[in-house]
DNA sequence: CATGAATGAGCCTTCATTCAT
DNA sequence: CATGAATGAAGGCTCATTCAT
């Protein structure tokens, strides 16, 4: 490495980069497919097949790119993410009263119950998953963990823009949050459509509740 | 029916009764064996097989004692209740002051949660299924508003003998409550032994805040 | 044994009359319901248990009256010939002109597949697997027999009412109509209604061949 | 397609079209292997894994090769007709005079009969399941079609030779030809040797009555 | 490098039969 | 005598994985 590397090597490497990047980016193409077909029939009735049969890809790539079904799943789970916290960022840059945050927060609890209910049933799938194997416990934290945040920048935004400070903890928070959430997706899918104005109306009174 | 009935038709009534009795009786012991091996490997990793073979019956059995799967899996629901609300009335009854009432019912959702992490694993498998499974809502939505019921016992009971009127709706305490069990479900299956403390403390603080 | 038997082994032998032929009677009820099976279903896709559910009686109780599966096909193949020969032999007896005998077998022959089809569908699938199972080739060749005679005696005395004797032999003709009416059976069963009309046309046609 | 594709798509577009080619061949073969067991034991009696068995293929090809027990069915019936057809082709090039073609025809079905009682049994056992089973209708008609218009060249050319028109229609005399063959088959397998004999005078006697 | 072919264990379910009562 | 209980082999089919090319 270094000034005596030549032409050749540098070469090389580009290409090594260069297939790397399409060796990932193959990779996340199997893994968005793989989320659609989990979201829709649940880890226990997706097999590998069905998920390259929903996919552009054959049987045996999915299985060149992943070592294993396991290792898609963790891919799924990570890929998860981020059609996941985005939105929420937002919504704490623009509100600029507590009302404002707590409102617009609630709705857009509300909204991601509404349009992606098929992938949250699909993550507290994979998050039961990981109760029963090991593989899976370390990524599931990891998108844990990024959850928890974000709904913690949301109360600590809330408590300061209300100036009252939460008697709470962060990891609390997220687990009371949750609970609201996991209930009013039962609930929905259940056909339950009055979930989506439950979950609203309480993700707001939970925000009041813990910074009172 | 009535007096002209001989008393061969009062016995054959009678084995009926008793058949029935002893039906049941057995779809029960199948059912008490394959929670056990739910609990142990998740239902997406449970065959009937395996169920069959950590009992004491054989794989025919199985068969001959559920139409289905699916009807196995809703006995096994029913009957996981039994082994759960019942200690929770207890504390209900002996509690005389809202101190003993909180922390009794602290200290026993944190049993729950060290003695039997395995069997509520499972629930909230099961539980999940009902998300992809239209045949388990029922069943499901069933045990739910059991645990529902029993959750607001407490607090109500609570909120009497401290004499300060929940804030809260059944439902919404019930979310609560099962957020805050599933988080300590998952850290504790994680690993992590704190995850009981948290429980306990969590647990008596959520009681002080729905009734403030 | 004779002018020695007292009162009491009269008894007894009546007794067992009595039995055997409960037994009997027993075994032609299941075997009718059989027949109902068998003939919604086919030999290849009815067990034991469809007939058993599809009747009065227990699974266990077609086992305690027929030994085997064999057993009850036998029974239920020998069976058929009743709910079968009858019709024709009226036309034979109530016909005066040659004309007459043959447009009267040829309706009944029409009759027959209308509303009849799934029986003999049975009788065409039980007598399949006589090729495949040397126990079957007994009873069927009693049926083929009778079925024979029966067609025999439609051109003999069709013969003899038209005053032209017969230029082929009782087993041909039976083979001919048979070939017949098989192959307006299938197209009956596929949906070709014409063919109710082909089989009582070309019956008659055939019948004035035979006999030229 | 045309002068701007470059070999790499030719290349590829030959590929395909080898793959295909083997897919089919497989089918093919794993379908021959099917009809041997099928002639053997009969479609109650075959099962996928039989099937595997008696050939070089695994329990796991077949299913890979056809998506269905069905798809395999008819995939058979289908290949039954190759092995079926030919011969009575080249018996209507090289008759030259009526005699000769009626006992060509009458000698080549006596053959069939003893050389190929097996396969036609299986024959006969599929065409009765196409009437339980809507699936197999289309390709039994496919087959029977074939074997009307196999009987029917026959006739044509013998009415030719013969100097005396046919009177009666194609389905008809496929209807007589196949009825006289299934009764020679089902005795010929019921151990009568003189079955064959039967069929062949019979089969030169009904030509010569249908083309009077 | 990439892929369709092939595997065989395992899935849920059905089967004809035997057995205990 | 009669029957529901119980069996375990076999049914069609799916599975994650390995392999040859």
């Amino acid at each position: 490495m270094g000034i005596t590397e030549g032409p050749r090597s540098r070469q090389r490497a580009r290409a090594e980069r260069a297939a790397v990047d399409k060796f990932e980016r193959r990779r996340a193409e199997i893994a968005d497919s793989a989320l659609v077909t989990l979201a829709a029939n649940g880890y226990a009735h997706t097999g590998l097949r069905d998920i390259a049969q929903n996919s552009d890809f054959s049987h045996g790539v999915v299985h060149y790119y992943f070592s294993d079904k396991l290792d898609l799943m963790q891919h799924c789970i990570r890929q998860y993410k981020q059609d996941c916290v985005k939105q929420y960022d937002e919504i704490l840059e623009t509100a600029t009263t507590s009302v404002e945050l707590r409102d617009g927060f609630a709705e857009a609890m509300a909204e991601t119950l509404r349009d992606e209910s098929t992938l949250h049933r699909m993550w507290y799938d994979l998050r039961n998953q990981s109760m029963f194997t090991a593989e899976l416990v370390g990524v599931i934290k990891e998108i844990d963990l990024l959850l928890e945040q974000m709904i913690w920048r949301v109360v600590e935004r809330y408590a300061d823009l209300a100036d009252s400070p939460p008697t709470i903890t962060s990891p609390v928070a997220y687990a009371l949050y949750d609970g609201l959430f996991l209930r009013s997706l039962i609930d929905f899918l259940a056909g339950d459509l009055e979930a989506l104005e439950t979950l609203r109306r309480e993700c707001a009174a939970l925000l009041v509740r813990l910074c009172p």
